[in-house]
DNA sequence: TCAAGTACGGATAAATTTACCCGTATTAAA
DNA sequence: TTTAATACGGGTAAATTTATCCGTACTTGA
């Protein structure tokens, strides 16, 4: 596992934020659990260009952030299912808003951030 | 200079949204400049933490992702300055409410995010 | 018994971001 | 004429994130 050489700032809310919410797929994670796509499985087919593993750490950090909860049933075969927390939940306006104006602008946006 | 050797995910407005605020400075900047310091010395010094490259690096890209615009008034000695689009200043209510969640639950997510 | 489904994780490579050190040029003031 | 201030950028190292490849264990159905 790695280790990491410097602290996290967390001098302002923004960085809270985007500490919790940056990865690559964790929004799309967050947005998947959010509707219903709960199981490893399922997330990995849903989000095929991700692979297995990289989903696996995210959602581990998800869980470790207090965003998530791990529900694992325990069965074998195993059976294991992500929820959001209070605190996950309190995060889906602030993502439908982000994403808000980034459609409003995608137009603009899309020639600019490309490349 | 370094070339990109996998696309930019552009598929949903919260990415676009990420791609133009990733960067560890850049929201600093974009706060430091939205309060009125807009000059690149006077930002290296508000931001000590980052060297000089760094906060240039940055700066340019939120220029060439339509953030902000950069005034050269070229005189000898340079001045220059930094300044909000509109695009930019659209982001600022954004910000505001994503740092506000942050704050809101500073208290939780300090303890977890740390380390 | 073999293939496919469930799920997890170590080790390491590749990609990307951030930091550091070097240097450029001009002007005003000490 | 040296020092400090203005500003910019190349080259490369270090840190971090993401991807790839390996393997584990158990169960159900063909």
């Amino acid at each position: 596992m790695y280790k990491r050489k410097t602290p996290v700032t967390v001098d302002c809310g923004l960085h809270l934020f985007m500490e919790v919410v940056n990865g690559k797929w964790k929004i799309n994670l967050i947005w998947c659990i959010y509707n219903g796509i709960i199981r490893p499985g399922e997330l990995q087919r849903k989000i095929p260009n991700a692979t297995r593993r990289v989903l696996e750490t995210q959602l581990k950090q998800l869980v470790s952030h207090g965003i998530l909860v791990k529900k694992d049933y325990e069965t074998k075969p195993p059976k294991v299912e992500y929820h959001l927390t209070e605190l996950g939940e309190s995060l889906i306006p602030i993502i439908k808003s982000t994403a808000k104006w980034g459609e409003e602008n995608r137009e603009i946006l899309e020639k600019l951030v490309v490349n």
